[in-house]
DNA sequence: CTGTTAGCGCTTTCAG
DNA sequence: CTGAAAGCGCTAACAG
């Protein structure tokens, strides 16, 4: 790895100008001086070291974010965002899950802490006051989920998203819709709650408790959650899933007990990847500003840490896609 | 941030006997003094800081993987094997998604390269070429994929899980077996080919050419690969798909084609994920050990760096698990 | 226009 | 057992 100073020493001038002339300082130096650096900077393929701008600069233009873990394919589609943007604003995108056990003695390993510049948060798995903790120690944004105490996140309009999905199912004449929300201590599973009880509102349609089943953002979530609506006392011909893992359980679970989806229950879900399509039948979804989420809470962070500029947005555009899960009801 | 240099103050000793302490090297120091700067050290909650320590040692304990993208389970599985083998060796992993765009000036961007000891590439979209000069510059070992002139990875049994597969099919009185493979310029694809043919071979059922397609590894490669062998002149009984993503797709072909599945085709393909037990049918499948593979090659990674340990491994370990997609052929 | 100097925070060797 | 000094590679303020 060639240094500053071996191509000071080749060129003949002092390692300051060299310094100069790679950062492109505006400073002016003499052409040929400038030139002569520049086809040795070329030829040696100087590369400088980061680690030493780092510690003279105290920072690094890289920041963290942590999901909760890779199997999502929601997470997958804000990780893209956000690493298109960090690229475009020149900063290095550093991706870890987080599981409980690291939480423990400290939120985040030191080795990590002290690499990045910001971190996004998108795991629902910490728990606010880690947050909160974490918050003290480096600017930080919340992407995909809300924390008591923190205005600085960037969500999508998931009331707005589900009330979409619901209206859809109650123009296609449903009236017994059921829920199975996304934990309810979270942002995200209580929006989306509430857009399902505003959009039956707007019908004045009674909500019944017993056709709302609460369940984890997960494929088993949703699967058991499902066999537990079969037990309720009214049956629902329609049903709204919190996520798309859970309504792919809940299919599954349909299938289990012959119920025929769309013609006995339709079912409409948030966040459209290209695995929806995929079922049998392919699912009607409303589809989620995911990637663009990534990059706004990029955006957002870097403008965090460069100009302190501390705010919450909520990313607007929600778009039903309308497949083969859903049917009018008539009987 | 709290410095060596403000403990030394505090503690009145030169800062090179805190750094021994903080660092526990062997050397005697004195009780007293030593609990005095212990008791400081905790106080004022030291950190060292990482930057100074990478520009002294010149290494940062963490290393790099690369992925295609973050969409596929099967990566996720490998990615948390690493993070596993990574914190357990006190190294940090630093996971990225690789799209061509990137590779054109350089492999990979500096602000990555030189923060990271060594590299672990489990994409395939990277050229050969290409690894080879990353090779130059990294400790690097080749995940899930293989290239030439390189002899430092770690890959599942392909070709024997492709194997065991096939004669799984085989046991069930099927002899019409089509194989949709993964791109035969892989060596993932090409293993799994061979291990189609093997067993094949085993029981002297000729190979025919017409009911095999090549497909990328995805959800529409398998559904347009399952369109094609629909043209095929003799139809199979059941296929071989070689990866999860590609029997979803081939699955949901089937359907749209009103073939049921067992009963008219059995589909068995390789790797395991909660999803594969979620759909309808269930898909049997042949598990891979992924995440023992995203383990072994930290170690084996961690071993180069440090010691130079070069070399190839293929983690063994394939189970088939038996669900409703294969069905004994009686007809 | 170019050079000097100092120093980011830490580790390590050598001396006391 | 503890201190002094040097230096990793780079940058920035200041001097010449």
């Amino acid at each position: 790895m060639v240094t500053l100073k071996e191509i000071a020493e080749k060129a003949g001038v002092h390692p300051s100008v060299i310094s100069k002339v790679v950062n492109g300082k505006p400073v002016s130096i003499r052409d040929d001086t400038r030139n002569r650096i520049l086809a040795l900077l070329k030829e040696l393929n100087y590369q400088p070291n980061k680690a030493a701008q780092n510690l003279k600069k105290g920072s690094n233009r890289a920041i963290g974010m942590v999901v909760p873990d890779f199997f999502n394919t929601v997470y997958a589609e804000i990780i893209h965002g956000a690493e298109n943007m960090a690229a475009q604003l020149e900063y290095t995108l550093f991706v870890y899950s987080l599981k409980q056990k690291e939480l423990q003695d400290d939120y985040l390993p030191r080795s990590i802490k002290q690499q990045i510049d910001g971190i996004l948060i998108a795991s629902s798995d910490i728990d606010d006051s880690d947050v909160l903790a974490l918050m003290d120690e480096l600017p930080l944004v919340l992407v995909n989920r809300l924390s008591k105490g923190i205005d600085s996140y960037v969500v999508a309009d998931d009331s707005g998203g589900a009330k979409k999905a619901v209206a859809h199912l109650l123009e296609l004449g449903h009236t017994q819709i059921a829920h199975i929300s996304g934990p309810l201590y979270t942002g995200t599973g209580l929006n989306r709650f509430q857009g399902y009880r505003a959009a039956l509102n707007e019908k004045d349609i009674p909500f019944h408790p017993a056709l709302m089943v609460e369940a984890p953002y997960s494929l088993v979530g949703g699967y058991n959650a499902m066999n537990e609506l079969f037990k309720a006392p009214v049956q629902p011909t329609a049903l709204f899933a919190s996520n798309l893992l859970v309504a792919i359980g809940a299919l599954k679970a349909c299938n289990e007990h012959n119920i025929r989806v769309p013609d006995d229950l339709s079912i409409v879900t948030l966040h459209d990847a290209e695995i929806a399509a995929m079922m049998t039948p392919a699912l009607t979804t409303v589809k989620l500003p995911l990637y663009e989420m990534g990059e706004t809470a990029v955006k957002q962070l870097v403008s965090l840490i460069d100009e302190n500029h501390k705010k919450g947005t909520v990313v607007e555009g929600t778009e039903l896609i309308r497949r083969d899960s859903t049917k009018k009801w008539k009987r």
